[in-house]
DNA sequence: TATTGTTATACTCTATAACTATA
DNA sequence: TATAGTTATAGAGTATAACAATA
């Protein structure tokens, strides 16, 4: 019983799961599981989520958009920005500033400091990609964004 | 300000993200979130979850296989397949067949009528997925589908 | 002692409704 | 009336510890 234990084991065990990787949904799935599980601990070193890296990101590159833009940016829903933002404001990463003649919507503004752990977290992310996906070539690498995009593309609302 | 707001929206929104969509684990994400959606909408047609047709596909895959095995093979932890399993075979798609001399184990096997809906539900994945990667050409889904598992091969434990 | 299945629990992520203050 | 931000809440998904039965 022990042999045929060890032979199931040792024989059939990698690919138990064959059926599903025809799937490029379910391939993603794994993968980024993956992905996300090394990057998470790479952001924290900056106390940084994956999300509120992205936050970040999109502050910096565009800074004085508001909040409503922010969540159809990332596509996330205005409520599960709120906290988010309020962490990065606390640690005076970035700001609300007021904007005259509308004092509905604030606009996000990255601060010196939030920019300054912005590159920081952004060489690090660089770095990690660089880690995770070191078993591509730079043009599959290439091929793999374009064909992601490709798909985001035509879906875009 | 009309103006102002639309030329901003026009010009610059369907790019705000631009930094972010250089690195691949942003653009797996933002993919996978259209796939899941599109998927869980055509398997609640069959009353299953994303998770629960994984582990029908694996078990009729591998008739015999126990709750641990199926864990490791699809990366979860046991505790959180024991709802999923009780659901399915509540459901009578399979049992929990008692294995002679092991009496801690449980051999899984789909029943008829699990393999039955198995099978319409498999289909209507792969119509699921020729839909939501109809913009690529069977190259480009090989392609893909080649990346993703070279790099979940490479850190596969 | 180690393994299998199970329970309980907690934490993250996501989705929705309703509120406030503004416009 | 519609919009921006907020609050509360609920549902998935995921992770961990501890337990009973069995090996």
């Amino acid at each position: 019983m022990a042999h045929t234990s060890h032979s199931f084991g040792a024989e059939t065990e990698a690919c138990r799961d064959a059926d599903l990787t025809r799937f490029t949904g379910y391939n993603m799935k794994r993968v980024l599981g993956l992905v996300q599980g090394d990057l998470a601990q790479v952001l924290a070193e900056f106390d940084l989520r994956v999300i509120s890296f992205s936050v970040l990101t999109v502050v910096v590159q565009n800074p004085g958009i508001n909040q409503t833009q922010l969540a159809e940016t990332l596509k996330l829903e205005r409520s599960n920005l709120v906290q988010i933002i309020d962490d990065l404001a606390k640690r005076a990463l970035m700001s609300r500033s007021p904007i005259a003649g509308n004092r509905r919507s604030y606009a996000l503004m990255p601060s010196g400091e939030g920019r300054l752990l912005w590159q920081r977290a952004h060489a690090a992310v660089i770095g990690h990609e660089g880690r995770i996906l070191s078993m591509l070539s730079a043009q599959e690498k290439e091929a793999l964004n374009r064909l992601l995009l490709k798909i985001r593309d035509e879906w875009a609302s």
